[in-house]
DNA sequence: TTGTGTTTTACGACCTCC
DNA sequence: GGAGGTCGTAAAACACAA
């Protein structure tokens, strides 16, 4: 999957960088992190996307209250701290997808050198060129329109996605006010960000129901009875500011690496 | 190279809440 | 009524086996 290649690209890339606290935590926007988002308690925010006031906080330290620190999330490593950034230039360089930085590479990615290896199992068979031929050369923000009539659908930039998972791991809602920064930031639409929200819950939902099936097939077949099924942070568990959720079943079986998992 | 299955954007229908 | 939620689906983009 692109986003776990994402992640691994960018383990180290994201080392202290910092949400403000302001963002979501204010009465009414403020989503309750569940408990099973305790695995992204780590989980840092970039620093360089924010250039708006929401996400400077130099030098702070977000003290999650979301619980211990999870070492599958903290490989975000050391990052550019890109502070002058504006919409559509999302303080982003083709450089932030690599952790090491090979001095005197300026336009392109280590990726981009044989000598550096490629961190995620898809990047072993993924073109190392790939990300610019898919998506142009990050930064430009080209987004490639894939039909003759215009467009039918973008293909978002892996920064776009790295970002928006990003957010997506720290609350599975996204609040009004940081809707318009992401937005804004990765120079989509509010519709866009709303959209890929709805879309990410969707897949969350259906990989989460899969691995239910798989757990209750285990089960069924490996015992005469069926398990219990846990409810602390199980189904239903999922806490946001969506009055309809109850549907929603928990993340919290699966790690990280788990659902990212090529 | 090609066929096929999966994933990713995008939308419409419908529902709930304010 | 508007905004945003889920659900289902279309179609491009993509991965991968044959």
């Amino acid at each position: 999957m692109y986003v776990g290649y994402l992640l691994d690209k960018d383990a180290n890339m994201y080392p202290n960088s910092v949400r403000h606290p302001s963002l979501n935590l204010n009465p009414q926007n403020y989503v309750p992190a569940p408990p099973q988002y305790s695995d992204f308690a780590s989980y840092h925010h970039v620093p360089g996307i924010n250039s708006d006031p929401h996400h400077g906080q130099p030098g702070g330290t977000w003290s999650s209250p979301y619980g211990p620190t999870r070492e599958d999330w903290h490989t975000y490593g050391p990052g550019p701290a890109s502070s002058t950034t504006t919409a559509g230039q999302i303080g982003f360089s083709p450089t932030d997808f690599n952790p090491v930085q090979p001095p005197g590479s300026g336009l392109f990615p280590p990726a981009m050198n044989s000598s550096v290896p490629q961190l995620s199992p898809n990047a072993q068979r993924r073109n190392p060129y790939e990300w610019m031929r898919r998506t142009g050369v990050p930064g430009t923000n080209t987004q490639s329109k894939t039909r003759t009539k215009d467009k039918y659908r973008v293909v978002y930039t892996d920064h776009q996605r790295l970002e928006l998972e990003k957010e997506f791991h720290y609350s599975r809602y996204i609040t009004i006010r940081r809707k318009a920064e992401l937005a804004a930031t990765l120079s989509l639409t509010e519709r866009q960000v709303k959209i890929w929200f709805q879309n990410r819950r969707a897949k969350e939902r259906k990989v989460n129901k899969k691995k239910m099936q798989q757990q209750t097939q285990q089960a069924s077949t490996t015992t005469p009875t069926p398990p219990s099924v846990s409810t602390t942070g199980g189904i239903g568990t999922m806490c946001s500011s969506s009055s309809n959720n109850s549907n929603l079943v928990s993340p919290s079986t699966m790690t990280i690496k788990e659902e990212y998992m090529p």
